[in-house]
DNA sequence: GACTAACTAGGACGGTTGACCTAGTGTGAG
DNA sequence: CTCACACTAGGTCAACCGTCCTAGTTAGTC
C-alpha cells in the first residue's frame, strides 16, 4: 500500500492513549509496539525519534480539540451554552479523569518537569481552550475580563480533574460542575437584565 | 559518628528538591548523589531501595506540612485568617510554582500514572490540607458543607498552580488569590451579619 | 514478469538505570 | 589499645531504554 498511513495512525493512536495513562517518559517503544501489534524496530520508518511521536500525538490532540470546539460553536448558538459544553467535558470524561487525570494538564506538567522541547506545542492545547473560551465570554459582553474569565474557568476545571484523580472521586466532579454552571449563570444573567 | 542521620537527612532533602523539580522517576541516584556530594553506592546503607527514599521524602513533607498548619492555628485565632494563610501559600511560593508547579499535585499525578504503591502516602498531603481546611470552615459555622468547601478551595489552588506553571504567569496567581479571598469573605460575612 | 520503493521484523549497539557487593575508613565503647 | 560497627567509595551487574542497521516481504508500475 503506497502512501498508506494506517500503521502510522495506529502508532499515534496507541501512543496517545498510553501517554495519557502512563505518562510520556514512562511509556516505552516496547509498550507502544505491543499495543499496536508491530515490531519495535519498525518505528523508525515512520518516526525518526520518540520526540516525533510526541509531536504527532500533540498535533492529533490539537486537531481533535479544534474540531470539538468548532462543533460546539456550530451546534450551540448561545455562547453560554457553548461554555457549558466545555464545563461538561468533566462529566463526559469523568471515568478517565478519575483514573488518569486531565490529559492536557498531565502532559503539560510532565513536559515542564522534563524541560522538554515540546512544552510550547503542548501548551497550544491550553491556549486553544483559553482563546476559545475568552471568545465566548466576549460574545457575552465581557470583553475586558474575557481572558481572565477563561483562565479562571480553565483553572477550576484543571483543579477539579487533579483532585478527582487524587481522591478517586467522581461525585466531587459533579458537585463542582454544578457550581461552575452557577458561577456562569451569574455572568449570563447580566445579559438578561 | 554513631547514629548520626546527617547524611540521611541530606539525601532526603536533596531528593525532595529534585523530585519536585524534575519528578520522581526522572531523578536518578546519580542526580541525588551529585547534589549531596556523596557516592552512588552509599545510598543502600541508608535506604534499601529508591521507593524508600520516596517514602522518606513524603514523610518529611507530611511532617513539614503538619507543622505549618499547627503554626497557622497558633498564630491566627480567626479561622478565616487561617484559611487566608493557606491561600497565600500561592503568593509566597509563586516563583517555584511558576517554574515547577504544585509539589503536592505534581507528585500525586506522577505516582498515579506510574501506578506506584506510594500513592496512598502521597495523598496524605492532600488529606492533611483538606481536613485542616474543613476544620476551619466548621469553626466558621459551616459544618455541613465544610468538607466540600475545603475540597473546592483545594481544587482552585491546584488549578491555579497548574496554569501558572503552564503559562509561566505569576500575575495570574495574584489575580486568582484575590478572587479566592473575595470568595472566602462571602462565607465569613455571614458570621458578621 | 522484472524493477522499484514502501514497509516490516528482529537483532545489535551504546548508554543509563536501580540494585548489589566488597574493600576500606573512622569513631566510640570496653 | 583494640575491637566492633556505623559509614563511605567505587566497581559490577542485569535489565531496560532509545536508536540504528540489515535482511526480508509486499505491493504497485512499466
Amino acid at each position: 500500500m503506497r502512501g498508506d498511513n494506517k500503521t502510522r495512525d495506529e502508532i499515534v493512536k496507541a501512543a496517545d492513549r498510553l501517554f495519557y495513562r502512563q505518562g510520556f517518559e514512562h511509556t516505552s517503544f516496547a509498550d507502544i509496539a505491543a499495543a499496536v501489534g508491530i515490531s519495535r524496530g519498525n518505528f523508525y520508518h515512520h518516526f525518526k525519534a520518540k520526540d516525533q511521536i510526541l509531536s504527532a500525538v500533540i498535533t492529533a490532540r490539537v486537531n481533535k480539540t479544534q474540531d470539538m470546539l468548532d462543533q460546539w460553536a456550530r451546534k450551540e448558538k448561545d455562547p453560554a451554552d457553548r461554555i457549558r459544553c466545555f464545563i461538561h467535558i468533566l462529566i463526559r470524561n469523568r471515568r478517565d479523569i478519575k483514573r488518569f487525570g486531565c490529559p492536557v494538564g498531565g502532559l503539560t506538567s510532565e513536559l515542564a518537569k522534563l524541560n522538554h522541547g515540546a512544552q510550547g506545542e503542548a501548551n497550544k492545547l491550553f491556549s486553544l481552550f483559553r482563546d476559545w473560551l475568552a471568545g465566548q465570554f466576549a460574545l457575552l459582553g465581557h470583553d475586558e475580563e474575557a481572558e481572565h474569565l477563561a483562565m479562571h474557568l480553565l483553572a477550576r476545571s484543571q483543579g477539579v480533574a487533579t483532585l478527582a484523580n487524587a481522591f478517586h472521586d467522581e461525585t466531587f466532579i459533579r458537585q463542582e460542575v454544578a457550581q461552575m454552571c452557577d458561577w456562569l449563570a451569574a455572568y449570563t444573567d447580566k445579559e438578561l437584565a
